[in-house]
DNA sequence: TTGAAAGCGCTACCAG
DNA sequence: CTGGTAGCGCTTTCAA
């Protein structure tokens, strides 16, 4: 048997099976040394034109491509990050998740995703993440405090995503999820709404909580007590549900709805219309919040506060990419301010 | 002060900064052969329980996970996949991917995300592809021949989602777009309707083409000559645009328009009732392709065929792990039907 | 069952 | 500017 290569069962007729080319055999049909190759494919390297054009054309003859992976052993920088986002199937996060993808990508780092299913699939991720070098992370998921202790063991940049912890140093970019809602209620109040119901989001979830908290804050402020909230888990079916549960809790449907993203308040606007027969915005204002395609389709034309996605992904990006050339700077928070999308889901004073 | 770290409370005493632990850490305070350790992270591998115990002790202790970089250096495994997607922005997309990501989680295959903006940058992202020793490629993008000759010389294993090359022998999964053009058409046609609109999709996309065709072909079967078609990019936008471009062609709006996927659907019955004052279905009917979630909200509840997303992407993740494992296994089709979806926005024949 | 030793493909550091 | 030489952290023979 001729010893060499039995490794793959099927490798019978395909002698020279999958190996693929390397410096090495660059090296050879151009007839230099194999560090002489490895200097041409990095950039800023001193290399004579000479031996650069006869590098080139025998890696171009043989498809050399250098192994990234093996780069990354010695140079300690994989150029991987991770992204881990909690669900693709909101609406909001393909948006996200295209922006950083694109980033990335544009500096040369490649995205190695991590789309959980709910959040307690995190732990799982983030082994994943530690066996793979990823240089940084970006987070779009709550962590534990334990998990976050990891990262800082492991020294790995992280940077997360509209998860504000306002207790811990570490770095973030969020959306300014109180201003956006203490907006909405102004402009709710302002045109003569007194009574409310809000539809609120996932339990575990920090954002629904903080729109939650400063909608309420912000109607109590301004002397509205009547108010009426349920809850629900950000999916267009609970905007529906939580119309149904705020007419039972309190026999008949409030003139304005808060909901704490788009999907829900365009599922309110959808079951007030058809299930129970009312205008919107004429017997019922509904807002919702993210500002998310179809939050402007005409069907809906949404007054939400939009969240400024690519200054945010940009924001992310830039911040993980500073604390991978230089881990020592020190924790950064970068809070964005929504943008106040006056549709007609909702009706204004004039 | 101490001006150097007040960042990393325990990279005090730690200049050589952020090296992770090796099999040879754990292996000296394991007092046991690098060799050993490595065994003990080998699923199967022979070692007395005492090894075990004794190296999982140490590993723990340090927070040592192997390197899988490394790793896949030698095994030639980096159980890695790319999925190459082409607009994570089209609402049908975030669901295949989500389901793709979770589907290769369960297997223990990490996710390289290449999330195109165009088809255009497809090359760039191959040649990434290449340097990052990928098991295998999932590709919802058109490639050329070249890129394609380009998998078989290296071996690589690849399996197309929703891209059909007739004419040649490779790796896909596909629903039948055309079943359910004719499907779709069939309906329409025996509700009674005689004079067509159809709005495309964008040029350079298989998929949009084959609905196309089989849509114009089934109609001509049946004896339809009234067809007036326009292009689109299945976007909502080109929805309107498009119901605009055929009145202008046409002078009216026919009584049926097909749409090449749903959102350009839902685009036109937005526009069809809040711009054309038109009723659907009583005025027109409007069918989409594809079964995204919007799609059976109840502003729009569409007539459409869906596209069994989860089994495919089942049969792409398990076409594509067979061929990693056997690269030897001849190419194979699976064409999916899709599932029509009676809603109303169209009218049927009772 | 265990340990020693030989690389995987590359970069980085030397001399020349 | 170029070529040799040492590893990166791991798996995998091969002997013991």
């Amino acid at each position: 048997m001729a010893g060499k290569n039995i490794d793959k069962s099927d490798a019978l007729n395909d002698p020279d099976n999958a190996r693929a080319v390397t410096s090495y055999d660059v090296a050879r049909v151009a007839g230099v040394s194999q560090s002489a190759v490895s200097r041409c494919f990095k950039p800023g390297a001193s290399v004579s034109k000479k031996m650069r054009d006869k590098v080139m054309k025998a890696a171009n003859s043989l498809g050399y491509e250098p192994n990234a992976i093996a780069r990354s052993l010695l140079t300690r920088r994989s150029n991987l990050v991770a992204v881990i986002i909690s669900n693709l199937t909101n609406l909001y996060y393909p948006e996200v998740l295209s922006q950083l993808s694109q980033q990335f990508s544009d500096r040369g780092i490649r995205v190695l995703l991590f789309a959980l299913e709910g959040e307690g699939k995190t732990e799982a991720a983030l082994q994943q993440i530690w066996q793979y070098q990823v240089d940084g992370v970006i987070a779009a998921v709550k962590l534990t405090d334990e998990q976050l202790a990891e990262f800082n063991r492991r020294n790995k940049p992280l940077v997360f995503y509209n998860r504000f912890y306002t207790s811990l140093a570490v770095n973030a970019v969020c959306c300014d999820q109180a201003e956006g809602a203490r907006h909405l209620v102004n402009d709710l109040v302002a045109a003569g709404h007194k009574r409310f119901g809000i539809i609120g989001g996932p339990e575990d979830s920090v954002v629904a909580h903080e729109r939650m908290a400063a909608t309420m804050d912000r109607l109590k402020e301004l002397g509205i007590a009547d108010i009426t909230s349920v809850s629900g888990d950000y999916s267009y079916e609970c905007g529906g549900a939580g119309i149904e549960d705020i007419r039972l809790k309190r026999g008949e449907i409030p003139e304005a709805i808060i909901c704490v993203n788009d999907l829900s308040a365009i599922g309110a606007i959808d079951a007030l219309r058809y299930s129970h027969s009312k205008k919107v915005p004429e017997d019922v204002s509904v807002v919702g919040f993210d500002g998310v395609g179809p939050s402007n389709w005409s069907s809906y034309d949404l007054t939400t506060v939009r969240q400024p996605v690519g200054r945010m992904t940009d924001a992310a990006v830039t911040m993980l990419m500073e604390r991978i050339e230089n881990p020592s700077l020190p924790p950064e928070k970068r809070v964005f301010s929504g943008i106040m999308i006056e549709g007609t889901s909702a009706k204004i004073s004039e």
